[in-house]
DNA sequence: AAGTGTATTGTGACTTAATCACAGAAAAGA
DNA sequence: TCTTTTCTGTGATTAAGTCACAATACACTT
């Protein structure tokens, strides 16, 4: 029953139509459905690589640890997003090592990466498909890095609140604003306080209400 | 005669054997060799699409422009690659500007974008390759990025001077230093002089001498 | 050889953001 | 109520980017 809901998803891929009958069935036995909680690692690069693997619930979120331990969050994925990077050893093309962790308790799908490889070698199409996904995440990575780069921050910090807003109300720490925009505790802290001054937001714990978005919208 | 030449190096392509003898010949006679001089731009977004490139002399720059006209340098391509960024309306997936350079005199050879879109509806190798090689530069640029943003300054010169070094000497402006590390000049002129203070290196105009390379690698 | 213009380098002053090191406040648990 | 944990505030310091301009070196003319 639960192969019949798994078969029901993987139809849904692209590539599906171009796999032979046996490949198709062998593709939904080898696919299975993995639960994890709060801050779990899914992936991390010592592990064997794991496969292509679909959100049905919650998010994740892939990111690099560099050398001296600090994290760089390279992209999220929600629910109905495909992650290619945990099938990252069957692309030789990528030279850096990423990790996966669920954010909220998360649901996902993952195919065997074994297998994927060996029908890969026969079937461009699933090939291609792996390919085109990655660079369409490569290219969001690059844009966000663009507008990290060069975009100062309260700009970047006035435009988060503004998207996540929900009546005006911000229900998130200063550090996982921190996390989402890739700087520190502090500068958010900091940066909110200066906004708060000026009468733009009214700062609470874990909450944030803006009092006034037209101004706030003035700074981008 | 051109044409000759131009068949021989389109055939090193790892699709070619996948296209038919029609396609084969259609791709050659679309391909064109082009020359640019010194600081030239070959592509900018406002043109129309190019196609793919390989590079046959001299090298390329490809980069991005931000809102308030700052150049961040994605990557440089030399003899015997290939850019695929310049055909990046074939593939819908990159959501961001980019434009390309001749650094030196440079000489290309470009196959028309339109005719590699007809093919490319029906030959999904052609496709993939495209794919492929994006992925293989987005991820250095990935690389790279995450480099600039956690390495100091100064192990990032110090590297690169290493790198760049023949017979201990490297002739390259501060300007041009500053743009391959993607800084500004002054900072590379106020490291290079503290690295000189230190007795790290020598600076005169146009050319650093490295007199302690042991030293210069302990900064690394 | 002197003069002129341009490219290159040097440097002080200032700003932004990251980092470190705490202190204090609010919420959750026992 | 007391204790512990989580969250927030803030000063001090440092790295790097930015602005503005001075000083130098080289190339080219006359």
């Amino acid at each position: 029953m639960n192969k019949e809901k798994i078969k029901e998803i993987c139809e849904q891929y692209e590539f599906w139509n171009n796999l032979d009958e046996n490949s198709k069935n062998k593709f939904v036995s080898e696919t299975i459905i993995e639960k994890y909680s709060k801050k779990q690692i899914i992936y991390n690069p010592t592990q064997k690589c794991k496969g292509i693997i679909k959100v049905l619930k919650g998010n994740l979120r892939i990111y690099m640890i560099s050398d001296e331990g600090k994290e760089v969050t390279l992209y999220r994925l929600y629910e109905g997003d495909i992650c290619t990077l945990s099938a990252s050893c069957v692309m030789e093309e990528i030279m850096f090592d990423t990790f996966l962790m669920a954010e909220e308790e998360t649901e996902i799908m993952v195919t065997n990466i074994l297998f994927l490889k060996s029908i890969m070698d026969k079937n461009i199409f699933l090939e291609n498909y792996i390919y085109k996904k990655t660079v369409t995440k490569f290219s969001e990575v690059i844009w966000n890095i663009q507008d990290l780069l060069f975009t100062r921050l309260d700009k970047r910090l006035a435009l988060f609140l503004l998207k996540q807003e929900k009546n005006n109300e911000i229900t998130l720490t200063h550090e996982q604003i921190a996390n989402h925009l890739g700087t520190a505790r502090e500068v958010i802290s900091r940066t909110l306080k200066k906004f708060e001054k000026e009468e733009l937001i009214k700062l609470s714990r874990g909450k944030i209400t803006i009092l006034n978005s037209k101004k706030l919208k003035d700074i981008l």
